[in-house]
DNA sequence: GAAAAGCCTAGAAAATTACTTGGGATTTGT
DNA sequence: ACAAATCCCAAGTAATTTTCTAGGCTTTTC
């Protein structure tokens, strides 16, 4: 029951952009260093977030990727759910290619996915980009705090 | 985001022991003829379960698998952690052995991991084996209604 | 027109999951 | 005492998925 790289990669770059909002385009190559993230990997993950809308794109020199709306907008949700294809914890109860069970005796156990899938998904969907940006803001001056004392 | 079979194979398991509990034991090949589970990877599962107390076996001739409590007691939380390992969905999350990080930056990620991880327990563990035997009745019944209709 | 970027596809490498094999060890019934 | 039924265990293989790399193409800026 892991993520994979996807997310943590995809929600790093995200937050790298939120922080960076209305500032112009960043670059694949200074998000993947600024973030320790594998360059051409990042660059498939950023290519899937822009398919489904959630960042936009700007070509050639000076270009690079931006929010394509507010961080406020956007849920973590949206952004792991994209690139991972969905948070169904089973095939089954997978909204975009169901996998149907032959045996009744899963149908059972079937309802435990759908209400872990649902329990996961409203926890991605109530915390937004603006709201992991705030939280990093406070810890960060938690610990120049820490550190100055 | 998935959970592998072990979860699927061990809910199942544990289901068919549960509806025939207090009815001796069941031995791994009914089990597995029953459920449409792999014979040997049924075993080691169930030897997972053993380990961790929740299944007790008898060796020998006439001898199988029993739950080890009663259904009431017996949460599907335990059963799936116990096979997974753990319902971390990254391991800088995971209790029995936490991989730190190194940044700083994942720090924020990492609060998203553990709300994800205590929302996932919370549904599992709210969920016994009893309470599946009941929903299995019902769906049970209504489907024979719909049946002979 | 050269350099700096994003775009795209195919595939290699690594990791994990799922399953298989085969040889024990225990218990029961004859 | 022995055969059959059953659990126990460790190692190995096959299949699948994830992660990463390579390389060529297109677009834009200077």
């Amino acid at each position: 029951m892991k993520f994979t790289t996807k997310s943590e990669y995809g929600l790093k770059a995200t937050m790298d952009l939120a922080e960076n909002f209305g500032r112009g385009p960043r670059t694949i190559r200074s998000i993947a260093e600024n973030q320790g993230i594998p360059e051409n990997y990042l660059e498939q993950l950023l290519s899937t977030l822009r398919r489904a809308g959630l960042v936009k794109s700007i070509r050639g020199a000076q270009g690079g990727y931006m929010l394509a709306g507010s961080p406020k907008e956007i849920t973590i949700g949206e952004i792991i759910r994209t690139l991972e294809g969905s948070v169904a914890p089973k095939n089954c109860v997978d909204d975009e290619n169901p996998e149907v069970c032959e045996r009744a005796e899963s149908c059972v156990t079937r309802m435990v996915w759908e209400r872990l899938k649902d329990s996961i998904n409203e926890v991605l969907d109530s915390i937004t980009l603006y709201d992991l940006c705030e939280e990093a803001k406070k810890m960060c001056s938690a610990n120049s705090f820490m550190y100055y004392i």
